[in-house]
DNA sequence: GCAATGACTTGCGATTTGCAAGTCATCTTT
DNA sequence: AAAGATGACTTGCAAATCGCAAGTCATTGC
């Protein structure tokens, strides 16, 4: 029914608090996955390709869901169906997740491409800028398609600074 | 002896990296402590207020020493005492720490001045820069004294961009 | 009507956490 | 120089979580 506790609060510190919330090895990729994936339902998560068990999975959209972090919005054309939606909090995390994606890319050896990322991380505020403007007409498509399987896709469009 | 083998890898995505390395409630925490409230030792972190367990604490800085984001600094003087540092690879978690900081503010009901936060987030760059400063000086003084117990203290020279 | 689908529960063994207490080398004090 | 702190960890469990496999239970599609 309701959601679970979680764990108690330890000190007053704002990082403190929000690692209360998501710091655990699953929360922010579901956060990442709804920012930049596009993913929504429940299997999509399921299914998509981190490996995380369904129960796991059930905890943590509900946790998130009692933080305010993500919403449900069930489907009319299919009843079955749950949508979730990060709410503005949830959209909020996305500099914390640009960062941890660009500190990943320089330090842990991963294989995605990283001139991309260092693209973005030159472009931060339009990245973030792009994100936002994404979330809120609830565009659909991935903006980040190379994390997605596919091979070519939309980016940000990259107006140069200057 | 050697460093546990700690999560095995999920995806190549670089966020789902970091997370299997400080995907938890106390890695960036004692993160924070030993960015921004000057902690070096064992002793410190364990008495730091947020309550770590002892071998919890032994196990984050394996851990993090086998992730190359903390390094030992065994000290001459007193041979028991042993000094933990960022690395480099730890200190480019500054942005992270401070996103987080921020998104912490902002939504979570922190008991934090929440005036000074904004203006670091104001003043990002700054804020960083001078994180960055301070680590490469092995300047002991901690950045966010309020977060340390103290009242007053040394707060990032605030020039005004612009 | 009957099999699929989607979103979760349930069971349960394997880990991981969180205390409390104990080691074991250094210092410090007397 | 012996006795007592200190600092940095271990050890021993009990309790909470995790992860995997399997099972519900309303819709939907055919």
């Amino acid at each position: 029914m309701g959601a679970k506790p979680g764990p108690k609060r330890r000190s007053g510190c704002p990082v403190s608090i929000s690692l209360d919330i998501f710091g655990d090895r699953w929360s922010l990729l579901i956060i990442r996955d709804l920012m930049v994936r596009g993913f929504r339902t429940f299997r999509e998560f399921e299914r998509g390709g981190e490996g995380i068990a369904s129960n796991i999975l059930a905890d943590r959209l509900q946790r998130l869901e009692a933080a305010g972090i993500i919403r449900q919005e069930p489907e009319k054309d299919d009843r079955r169906r749950v949508n979730y939606r990060l709410t503005e909090k949830g959209i909020d995390l996305a500099p914390v997740l640009l960062d941890l994606l660009i500190w990943g890319s320089r330090h842990g050896q991963a294989d995605a491409p990283c001139e991309i990322i260092e693209e973005m991380a030159e472009n931060r505020e339009q990245v973030l800028a792009e994100v936002r403007r994404r979330w809120e007409r609830r565009d659909p498509n991935p903006l980040l398609p190379w994390l997605s399987g596919s091979e070519e896709g939309s980016r940000p469009q990259g107006k140069n600074k200057k």
